[in-house]
Formats: C-alpha cells, sequence, structure tokens
DNA sequence: TGATTTACTTGATAGATATCAAGTTATTCG
DNA sequence: CGAATAACTTGATATCTATCAAGTAAATCA
C-alpha cells in the first residue's frame, strides 16, 4: 500500500465519524457501537450542483450529510421548483428506505462540495433490530420534519407572500443572541423557492418591509430585524 | 356488578379491540401482545363538531381512531382554515406524544360521532421498548404522512387551484375499479380547505372541469372522470 | 484581474383567485 | 314534515403576484 493508498484511507475513516458521532440518530450510542455503524457505511462526495438523487431513482439507501449542504427540492408538471428543505451536517434523507424499495419523489442536490455518507436499507434494518434506540430518534426527527411540513403548507394555504417573508425572517434570529441581525443562509432564488414565490417578489417585499420599517437591508445577505413583535403580526 | 355494568364492560371491552385488532401499528404482534396493550388504552366518545384536542393543548397521549373520522387542521393568525388531513378507523394522531411534552399546534374534531382511543406517553413508551416492531410500523406511517405533507406544499406553491383539484379527482378513482364514478369523501367547503382554496372557487373549478369534459357531476357527492389522463396533465 | 455568467432589482402588464353579496339547494333539528 | 340553518352556486369587484423585459450588481471562471 503506498503511502497515498494509507493517506487516504486514514482520510476515509475521518470522514466516516462524521456521519455517526456528530449524527443525532446516532450519537446516544456508546464508542464501540458508533464504531460498528461506522463499518456499515459508505462515503460519497459530490461537487457544487451534483445530484445525490432525483425523481424516479429507486430509494434504498439512507443519506446522511457530512460535510456540506443538500437542498432537497420537488418539480411540478410545468417544472416549477418547491424547495423542501436543505439538509445540513448530521441529517438525513431516504428514510423510505426503511421500507419496501421506493422511488424518490424529490430531487437531492449538493449546494456547495459536499459529503454524505450512505447506509442500505439491509444494514439499517439489521441495526435498528440491534439498536431499537435509533427508532425513537428517527422518530423524533420525522415527527419534527412532518410538523414543519404542516407549518408551511398551512402558511402557503392561509397567508400572503409578505407574512410568509416575514415569519422567515423572524424565525432566523436566535433565542439567546441579543442581536438582531441575521444572516440570510440562503440565496434570494432559494428563499423564493423555500417560501413558494418568485425572487422578484422576494426582492418587492423585502423592500416594503424596509419601508414600513420592520427591517433594514445590511448587505445581499445580512438583515437587521426592527421590530420583530410586529413581522409576526403582519 | 349488576348486568347493565357487566354489559358495559363487555361493550367497552369490545370497543377498545378496534383501536388494536385494526390498526396497523399493532395488528402485526400476536393475539397476547395486542390483548395487553387493549389493556393500556383508554377510550374516547366524541361527537360530531366536538374537539379532541386544540392548538396548544398539552399533547401527551397517542390518539387511535376506532370508529367515525377526525378531521386535522390549523389555524392562521387572521382565523383562515388548511386542512391538514382526515383520519380514518385505524389512525393515528399525537405522535409527538412518543417524545418532549409539548404542545398541539394543529386542531382535530370529529366530523361524525367518533370513538378513540388514547395511549399515554409514559405507556407508549413502555410498549415501544418491549415491541421495538411498533416503532417501526409508526416510522412507516410517518414516512408515508411526510411525503403526502410534502406534496401538498409543493402543489399549494407550484400548480393552479385548478390542477390540483384535478389531481385530487384522480386520486379518488380507485386502481382496480372499473368505474369512473368517485365519490366525495368531504364536504365542497372540506375539500376547498383541503387543496387550498374557497368554496366559491371549488364550484367554479369543478363547472369549468365539466364544461371540458373532463367530469360529469351526477350530484353534490358524486362525479363521473370522463378523462383521467387530461385531468393529469392540465 | 477582466470577461462572462448568474443573481438581483425595478418596471409594466395580465390573470388567477379571494372577498363580498345574494340567491338557491341540501341538511339538520324539533 | 316544516322551519331553520348551513352548504353551495353565481355575480361582481379588487388585489396580489406571476410573468416578461431590461438594467444593475455580485459571483464565478479562466
Amino acid at each position: 500500500m503506498t503511502k497515498k493508498d494509507q493517506s487516504e484511507k486514514r482520510v476515509c475513516s475521518v470522514s466516516h465519524r462524521g456521519c455517526v458521532s456528530m449524527v443525532p440518530i446516532f450519537n446516544h450510542l456508546d464508542t464501540l457501537q458508533m464504531e460498528e455503524i461506522m463499518e456499515t457505511v459508505q462515503a460519497h462526495s459530490f461537487k457544487r450542483g451534483e445530484l445525490i438523487y432525483r425523481a424516479g431513482d429507486t430509494s434504498d439507501v439512507l443519506t446522511i450529510v457530512n460535510k456540506g449542504s443538500l437542498r432537497i427540492y420537488r418539480l411540478s408538471e410545468s417544472g416549477k421548483e418547491q424547495l423542501v428543505r436543505v439538509l445540513k451536517p448530521g441529517e438525513f434523507t431516504g428514510e423510505l428506505a426503511l421500507f419496501n424499495e421506493t422511488v424518490h419523489e424529490n430531487y437531492a442536490e449538493a449546494m456547495e462540495a459536499t459529503s454524505v455518507c450512505q447506509i442500505t436499507r439491509a444494514s439499517l434494518q439489521k441495526l435498528l433490530i440491534k439498536y431499537p434506540s435509533i427508532s425513537l430518534k428517527i422518530l423524533q426527527a420525522l415527527s419534527s420534519r412532518l410538523d414543519e411540513s404542516e407549518q408551511q403548507a398551512a402558511q402557503f394555504s392561509t397567508e400572503s407572500t409578505e407574512q410568509r417573508l416575514a415569519s422567515y425572517l423572524a424565525d432566523l434570529l436566535v433565542e439567546d443572541d441579543q442581536s438582531a441581525i441575521v444572516t440570510l443562509p440562503l440565496t434570494k432564488k432559494d428563499l423564493a423557492s423555500y417560501i413558494g414565490t418568485t425572487p422578484e417578489t422576494v426582492s418587492r417585499k423585502l423592500k416594503e418591509l424596509e419601508e414600513m420599517q420592520l427591517i433594514r437591508r445590511i448587505s445581499s445577505s445580512k438583515i437587521e430585524i426592527l421590530d420583530e413583535e410586529k413581522l409576526l403580526f403582519l
């Protein structure tokens, strides 16, 4: 084994660690148990813009983000995109892989250079039998995700675009942080997709919120929240 | 024990049975195991229009529909309703009860005389430890529910009201049934809430679909699908 | 670092649908 | 079974936002 091979193996092992020790569904296990899981995952790397999976692809692995981020989105018949969620390190997708082999309804795309780990359905099922507590963690994650999805659908149906944008901005404020400056984690284009509108409308609504003195735009990605309460009760 | 007491106990026992033996998260267990679960559930009955829970109520029990049906909905700040889903016998709600005590974000209302069974978080946690396979069944149900919720959100965001109505009607067709006549399971008012529009708009769009000869209205709740393919590709 | 590409902003316009009103139909209640 | 209530349909109008275009700003690439 050349020095390069040895180096890659070590790097590979290190990269697996991020898929287990920092992942809520696994990191409650003890060290030996986590190492056992590290043995079963396969690492993959993607460049920005590459697809991890597309709608119609077979769904038979659980994918966990190790480094970078993934945008999960759906497309309508006419090609319109709805950004469902963004996955950060430690988060997973492909949970349908737990059950029958099915196909993805969503697309998963790397937003930046991203490395992931994948576990096949067979391996995952063995893990769940051996460590039932993992199921509870996955359940917890799915429950939260379901609640967020239902909230998103309800907001689309019952609130104006301005209200949805205002809610989004207010949610970016960190609970314990005194600072009222938020950093947009998404481009305006992705933000538009996430709250169910167009980039032009996001631009117009941000301008209006500024004119109403509820926010102040600092840069293209930083915004100061001037009146959080009014934002929440538009 | 009077005859009446004996009769009520037997009726009560029978009513519990529907909360276990016909429920996908439990009915894979064997008879003794299911009887054990029957011992832990509490039965409750509601009249049409009564609330099982409202937003803000503590969420610490899993609720399973035994007989009747529940409409689960959200309200916006301005009082607009979004019908999230309708629960039929065998289906459950309140899965957040599995974890930390939290509060409901949704409302659950009986659509007709409805009886439910409820299991507390403590009892449920014991059952999941004893029978880990229940977790997998709940996982399966939540995964499906999440996929449907994401689809609903995406439809609100990317499709017209006409397209959403058409999709809804097409989905009512039963796979193996040759009959193209569907029965609306919801009132027009509830249908409007479910697909994210108003009753007036549902009325107008149904009329338009009829004028396009894609459907034919038979009665207030029966519709004949004349051209399913075109419905799906509006 | 400059060229190229993409994101973003602003303007103008069209269309979808919410809202409100009023009349009709269906369901519920006593 | 008739009265009362709620659901539904139709008409009219207002508003929100998507779409398209064009110019500006920011990011990417060689």
